[in-house]
DNA sequence: ACAGATGTGTAGTGTGTAGTACATGATACA
DNA sequence: TGTATCATGTACTACACACTACACATCTGT
C-alpha cells in the first residue's frame, strides 16, 4: 500500500461518518494547506516531513510508524535510541530482520515481562 | 564524541604507521575534495552522506554504523528493516532502548542461536 | 437557484544537503 | 633553497525537501 491511497481511504472511511473529514478540513486541522494534502493522497511530490504524519496520524487514528513507513521514514526517536548505542542495536536489529513477525513477538514480550 | 575529531584522531593514529593517511591521500581514495574532508574532520558544514562515510569508515577501518551515528544517521539497510514491519520493530526497539548493554547483547545472543 | 464548501492545478518559496573549485598559506625534506 | 606535499579558507553550486498562495472548476444542501 502507499501513503497516498492509504491516507485517503482512511479519510473517506472516517468521512461516511462525519462530514469533518473533508480534505479540506482535515488539512486545516493538521495545519496544511489544502491543495498540499490533496497532492499528498494521490502520491504527488515529496511526502510530509515527520511532525506532519504525525499529526496526521492522530487525527486518522492510525498508526504514526506505519505511516511514516510507508513515508520512507523512521521516527526520529528510534532513530536516536539507534545513534546511541549503535554496535548493540544494529546487531540486534539484524539479528531480528530474518525472524518471523510471530518470532519478533515473543522476543518482545519476553523481553518485556522476563527478568532482564 | 563528535564525528569530525573522531575522524581525525583515527586517521592520524593510522598515520603515525603509514604516510598514507594524509588527508589528502584518504580524501582521494575516498572520492571526495580534500578542502572537504578537512571540514569534515573540523566539524563544518553537514556531515558526508551515508554512502561517503560507509567509504570512509572501510578505509579508516572502524565501524561504519558508529561513524553513521556519530553523523546523527542510521544505516540504511536498518531503515529498511524496521520499514518493513513498523509495528513490530518499532514495538522491538521501544522495548529494548531502556534496557542495560548487557541484557541487550543477551537478546541477541539467545536469538542467534535459540529456537526461534 | 445559488451560497458555500469541496478537491485540484499551477507557480513559486525558503531551507538544507552534500558536496566542488580554486586560491592561499604552512611544512617537510633533499 | 627550492619544490613538493600538506591542510585550510572562501566562494559557489545543483538538487531535493517540504511546503505556501491563490485561482479555478465542481459539487452539495436548502
Amino acid at each position: 500500500m502507499n501513503l497516498g491511497p492509504y491516507i485517503r481511504e482512511r479519510r473517506e472511511e472516517l468521512r461516511r461518518e462525519d462530514a469533518a473529514f473533508s480534505l479540506r478540513r482535515v488539512a486545516e486541522r493538521v495545519g496544511i494547506e489544502p491543495s498540499y494534502l490533496s497532492k499528498v493522497e494521490r502520491g504527488i511530490g515529496s511526502p510530509p516531513s515527520e511532525e506532519t504524519l504525525t499529526r496526521l496520524s492522530a487525527e486518522l487514528d492510525v498508526d504514526a510508524d506505519v505511516l511514516l513507513a510507508l513515508a520512507g521514514k523512521v521516527s526520529s526517536d528510534l532513530q536516536a535510541a539507534i545513534r546511541r548505542r549503535p554496535r548493540l542495536f544494529a546487531e540486534a536489529i539484524r539479528a531480528l530482520k530474518d525472524l518471523p513477525d510471530g518470532a519478533v513477538a515473543r522476543v518482545v514480550r519476553e523481553v518485556r515481562d522476563g527478568e532482564w
